[in-house]
DNA sequence: AAATTATAGTTGACGTGTCAATTAGGAGGT
DNA sequence: ACCTCCTAATTGACACGTCAACTATAATTT
């Protein structure tokens, strides 16, 4: 006997869904624009930042950065053109391998990380952490690893 | 008494909220990967499909669809100006307002939504629905709920 | 009616992201 | 040494989004 089964989502599950995905796109936006407004950098410039703050000796090979953030190459490639242009940080042909580059830090570049990164904990705070209850909290961690591991279930067969 | 109290999250609150975030942007990315390869949709375009498929005579204002929508009226320009010279709609002055434009569901745009509306909806069931409990949904209805509350509570005193 | 103000929509500049093509240098086999 | 294959990074074309400036028409005020 195969059981019968919903296809489609009910009104209710799709209204949940369209919630957690507009929430969570509210909740970046907001997080970026006081980025942008109180620091003049965007979501990826302090990606980066704080990527080469924590490397040894403030640079990356480009194609680690990439890796350490999870950004395809091209995309980093482009954006470390714009953050150059803007002085926060520089490129350098890399010693080892001539095809390779390394970004580095630049005094603008940190100064600007060190100013943004405990308001922007702070903001994480006050948007995210707060408003839940530890439960809560617990339970988005659960909902968050269910849903990529559902993800990763169908990156094999698509 | 002052209760102490954290100002920053903690390690486990950071990592919760990061799996948030980059949770929602991979679902979305997926959804909006299988959109597109299928039936060359990208989600705006959906979006802007699903408004016009539902309303009167299969047009509405501008204004009104970005309202609908929830977009900026020069995003929905833009995207109108895409949509128009791929074919999906087409855009007509207004006989009331002579400021005002209509876009209208062309024939192939009405097909594409009707070709790409069930499959999707049976992704955001496979991605997002099955994988969770009942309970899970509900408590991640809550969440959002919360969390969009706190940001409105925000924008009053920013 | 004329002047002012408000609203509808478009446009241009620019930051951002993806994809495909390209350039250039390393690595391994013969 | 030479050929082939792999990898690093950049580039160009294009879709998408925001912001500010602009055009045109409607609504309101005087």
């Amino acid at each position: 006997m195969s059981q019968r089964r919903r296809v489609y989502p009910s009104a209710e599950e799709l209204r949940v869904w369209r919630e957690f995905i507009e929430t969570a796109e509210a909740l970046r936006a907001e997080l970026a624009g006081r980025l942008q407004e109180d620091f003049a950098l965007s979501p990826g410039d302090y990606s980066v930042l704080l990527a080469l703050s924590e490397a040894e000796g403030n640079r990356l090979r480009s194609s680690v950065l990439a890796a350490a953030i999870g950004w395809e190459r091209s995309r980093l490639s482009h954006h470390l053109g714009r953050m150059e242009r803007r002085g926060l940080i520089r490129r350098v042909e890399c010693a080892a391998d001539s095809r390779g580059a390394e970004a580095v830090l630049t005094e603008e570049g940190a100064g600007a990380f060190r100013a943004a990164s405990l308001p922007h904990l702070r903001e994480i705070r006050e948007l995210f952490v707060d408003p839940l209850t530890p439960e809560q909290i617990a339970a988005v961690g659960e909902v968050a690893t269910t849903l990529r591991a559902g993800l990763e279930r169908r990156r094999g067969r698509p």
